[in-house]
DNA sequence: GGTATGGTTTGATCTGTATCAATGCGTGTC
DNA sequence: GACACGCATTGATACAGATCAAACCATACC
């Protein structure tokens, strides 16, 4: 089900910000995780002329809702939030991307979400118009980005299930093995010590939660010896009550 | 943003079932609206040997969820809804899919929802393999597919909002409209009077909500005089409220 | 007609999560 | 050290929507 987790694993952590790319592809540390892999090595060069490595502060925005799409990302370090906000400032996550993910999926002239950078982000950046020729001279490229949106898709729909029938308790459990599967992807093996870069407020816009039931429910599970709050995220002690919470 | 609106419009209700196809794509009265508008009429030639005209009943299960594809479909009369289980029978409903929706856009190995038929159901059946050729044969077949797949990206994210951060009389407001919109698209012309073909149980695991919240916000709304319950689904009297309804 | 059946509506009550309101705590700055 | 600032946590209370239970209503069938 999962065919984007084929992908090889990298040695070092990659959610904190060094450097990756310097414009060589042949150097990049997440390729092996990003769209590129869908390409042979001859053709990264071709890639390589319509990309610009670009840097982010923390809160940046990289894009705002309903904007045009005139550039496509994929993130190779950091973490951004995909946020959708209403007229009367509720809000809703629809996701988090983390190094590997690529931004821009839909080909389509306008955003659909914004996209605000949690910590120092770094990403490569292609022009949506050269990166449409390309996906014209290429069909497997466009398989790759296919596949990747019906994987989107999928993921989309978990998320449904989550917000319209999961309790607190399930949501903030279903959440920590997300993260912490995707940290694992990146890593290369799976860790019990999961680093949450995001903030409660963006934990709970995700799941469809108050900051105030975050708060609590990790710390009632930190409270029955579940995980430890640690300065950077959470430390599972016992996977199993996370693993045997999904429904 | 809604790029599949603008195929043309058909005079019938598409909604009841009558004879669509019968083996003709050239007679084919939801085609405008299928993915099959992408295809040249020559083309229409190659696909309608690939395809047959299947018929299910009421309550019959098209696809399981787990269960491998082996065929994808358009429907072409009826309603399906697209069903996630959980363990304990928790259920969410990710969509409902009206005639001209076409399903197993993803081109995965197995389906990640089932599909049950809410009234009797006629559909256009593709065998996976064959039409998984004919994709690599035209490049922008799979253009159209993956536009309908990030599209269905999209409402998917708008549901996500609905999902977290909408309140239940915004839920069936948004809900109402939307499925007057997507009856207006198959019949041509938008009408207040919007057939509910799936039961209250079914909007409910849609929005997120149980019966009898459904039930009773549906009976406010007519006790405020927004709407008219009729036997086969509601008749709007104050399209304004619903349209100030969503924030 | 009677009566079983499946879905819908309505009522009474409960509860999980939101809301409102402090308090705590770590970091950076002067 | 003292103070401010931006989160995170904790407590008290309110309420939207869930749950439990019963009645209602149309349809189909004998």
């Amino acid at each position: 089900m999962d065919c984007l987790d084929q992908a090889r694993p990298l040695g070092a952590h990659a959610g904190c910000s060094h450097h990756v790319k310097g414009e060589d592809c042949r150097l990049c540390l997440i390729r092996p995780l990003s769209v590129c892999s869908a390409l042979e090595p001859d053709e990264w060069a071709s890639l390589e002329k319509i990309s610009t490595d670009v840097r982010f502060e923390e809160r940046e925005t990289l894009v705002r809702e309903a904007d045009d799409v005139v550039s496509l990302y994929t993130i190779t370090a950091g973490v951004v939030r995909l946020v959708r906000t209403l007229h009367d400032g509720r809000r809703q996550l629809t996701g988090f991307a983390l190094p590997g993910d690529f931004l821009g999926l839909s080909l389509e002239r306008t955003w659909t979400f914004s996209i605000e950078a949690i910590t120092p982000v770094t990403a490569c950046r292609f022009g949506r118009a050269t990166l449409m020729e390309y996906v014209d001279q290429k069909p497997h490229f466009l398989m790759r980005l296919h596949e990747m949106a019906t994987h989107e898709l999928s993921l989309a729909q978990d998320h449904m299930v989550l917000l319209g029938r999961l309790t607190a308790e399930e949501k903030l459990g279903a959440f920590l093995l997300e993260i912490r599967r995707r940290w694992a992807r990146i890593e290369g093996h799976k860790s019990d010590h999961i680093p949450l870069p995001m903030g409660r407020q963006d934990i709970a816009d995700y799941l469809g939660l108050t900051i105030e039931t975050v708060s609590r429910t990790i710390n009632q599970m930190q409270r029955a010896h579940h995980l430890v709050i640690v300065p950077d995220g959470v430390r599972l002690l016992n996977t199993g009550y996370f693993e045997h919470l999904c429904p």
